[in-house]
DNA sequence: AACGCGTGGTG
DNA sequence: TCACCAAGCGT
């Protein structure tokens, strides 16, 4: 009853062809294509990070353009504060590593915008590092195959880290291809609906498979709070008024986006606030230098 | 630790 | 249709 061995091998055999498993992949490319991977499905990421990167394709060249560049080229991947952030890394690694996307765990924790998953996905993927990678896919993946539970409990950086530690092959090569092979079956075998069991490579070593497929009985929040009529939807209309044209957008025509005045202003508040628009004397506008 | 943060595809 | 979901992070 072994896992990595059978993951790996069919993940050898079975890896969706994806940008950032090609050859030659550069580390910012991979710094990259995470921030647009953190909540964006890899369909919408793709196109995206083609554009992205033959416009800017070291962290200098982005270093060098005003941060609402990067708002704008983010487009629809949503949470443009990832695009800020991005931005941001940029100049900091300009600034701090030479231009070098660092390969230090700590270094990249450093990073705006990098947390416990991004920090090891590049250490592992890009420099070929031995770290545990632990994302959504891998936390359900861990949670049916070893703890036999439907779904995982609530994250828990130490822990998860721990038990996807315990699994980890023992040299550089093998242990990065599990890491990558965990997350591709919980991408596309073993998904939070439906999974295809049936087609499981692992599926001899599953405990949730062994107990036969328990369902959760606990209750469950709301996965998200209601978009509709939300904060989130009407930051992302002013905002997309703000990427749409090239001036600044008086006041005035917001009102147009959102009728409600007590809504609009804290939206357009928590944007200032969090530098993904600025006030100028003509109107809102996105960052510049 | 729980919550806020976009957008669009899908069963 | 409409909840649910998608390679998280910062606070």
């Amino acid at each position: 009853m072994s896992i990595a061995p059978d993951l790996s091998d069919w993940f050898r055999a079975n890896a969706r062809d994806l940008p950032w498993r090609r050859p030659g992949f550069t580390a910012w490319g991979t710094l990259v294509s995470e921030f647009m991977l953190q909540q964006t499905p890899v369909a919408r990421v793709i196109p995206r990070l083609a554009e992205w990167l033959e416009r800017w394709p070291s962290p200098s060249a982005l270093a060098a353009a005003p941060p609402g560049d990067a708002v704008r080229a983010w487009a629809s991947l949503g949470y443009p504060r990832r695009a800020l952030n991005l931005h941001a890394c940029a100049v900091a690694i300009a600034e701090l590593h030479g231009g070098v996307v660092p390969e230090d765990v700590d270094q990249l924790l450093a990073l705006p915008g990098v947390g416990p998953y991004t920090a090891r996905a590049v250490a592992v993927f890009a420099y070929g590092h031995r770290h545990p990678v632990v994302d959504t896919n891998v936390r359900r993946v861990l949670a049916r195959a070893v703890d036999g539970l439907g779904e995982p409990a609530p994250p828990s950086t130490r822990r998860d880290l721990a038990a996807m530690d315990a699994l980890l092959p023992v040299t550089l090569t093998d242990a990065r291809v599990f890491n990558a092979a965990a997350m591709e079956l919980g991408a596309i075998v073993c998904t939070a609906r439906a999974p295809k069991c049936d087609e499981c490579p692992i599926r001899d070593a599953c405990a949730w498979r062994a107990e036969g497929y328990p369902v959760y009985l606990g209750a469950r929040k709301p996965v998200q709070k209601r978009f509709e009529g939300s904060d989130r939807q009407v930051r992302g209309l002013i905002l997309a008024e703000l990427r749409a044209v090239d001036v600044p957008v008086p006041a005035s025509e917001l009102t147009a986006v959102w009728a409600d005045g007590t809504q609009r202003s804290r939206a357009i508040a928590g944007l200032l606030s969090d530098g993904l628009a600025v006030r100028t004397d003509a109107g809102y506008a996105l960052p510049g230098h």
